[in-house]
DNA sequence: GCTTGACCTTCCCATGATGGGAAGGTTTAG
DNA sequence: CTAAACCTTCCCATCATGGGAAGGTCAAGC
């Protein structure tokens, strides 16, 4: 399979598939006589893997960590766990932040009347540069 | 006010001024006769400002936009208001965004074992590629 | 057989926000 | 007078993604 039938069929881009080869997150591909990349099933089970992976937030380096976990048929659950955990925490930490901003954003939006006056607590906020509410 | 004495006072740190300089978010800083920068209490002013903003996570096409309005003393509290609200729903969609993918994972924690075995529904699923949870 | 278009290759560059660090000039305190 | 603390510009790195150039290869249709 050629790089863009293993796109088509993992959902992962060309362009991806070899940025993926070039930090070392996949072993070098096969190549055919001419130098074209051949992929076969395994390739594709793990590009999916890596889509699958992304889709749910995990950076790179944590893949690279799943992935050498997803390799090693021995591997104890415990640790794929934990950073599937820590993850989890990174994720609802984020949140909390993006919450808080929304949050106070809204109290600011709440109070400015959004016409053609000038007056406006939002920027009267910004200008005040501390974060208080 | 040297650099240094600006970034203490905004919290903004120098590297970060002279690049808000370089991308024209802030003006050029006037200068001393030794080519230093120098700011003064309004530059303090909309460096506090762009810190606040950046805090509330605007990023720096919106808050070049907000200060555009900020400097406008006769702007309509309208304009201000619709980018803030667009920020808002920008911050609701990647939270609910992130809560999905901790939801997902959190699923898939509370089925794994997490000792020695090496069974582990959160690579299983992983190595389905798609996201159906 | 030849052309055309769809592939493939590598290489360089860009994004956005931030920062590290080099090489060199200036100021300030001891 | 010297050393430390500043300042300047310039280049490079990050992370994940992608655009695009220049050139090679292949398959289908005429």
């Amino acid at each position: 399979m050629k790089i863009g039938a293993a796109a088509a069929a993992s959902g992962v881009n060309a362009k991806m598939i070899r940025h993926y080869e070039a930090i070392g997150l996949l072993g070098p591909a096969a190549r055919r006589e001419n130098a074209y990349r051949d992929y076969g099933e395994r390739d594709i089970h793990e590009l999916r893997f890596i889509r699958r992976a992304r889709r749910l937030g995990f950076s790179i380096a944590e893949i690279e960590a799943l992935l050498a976990l997803w390799r090693d048929r021995a591997r104890p659950s415990r640790e794929v766990k934990r950073i599937a955990e820590a993850h989890i925490g990174d994720l609802e930490a984020r949140v909390a932040d993006m919450q808080a901003m929304a949050k106070t954003l809204g109290n600011l939006v709440a109070a400015c009347h959004g016409d053609d006056r000038p007056d406006c607590p939002i920027l009267d906020d910004l200008a005040l540069g501390e974060a208080w509410v």
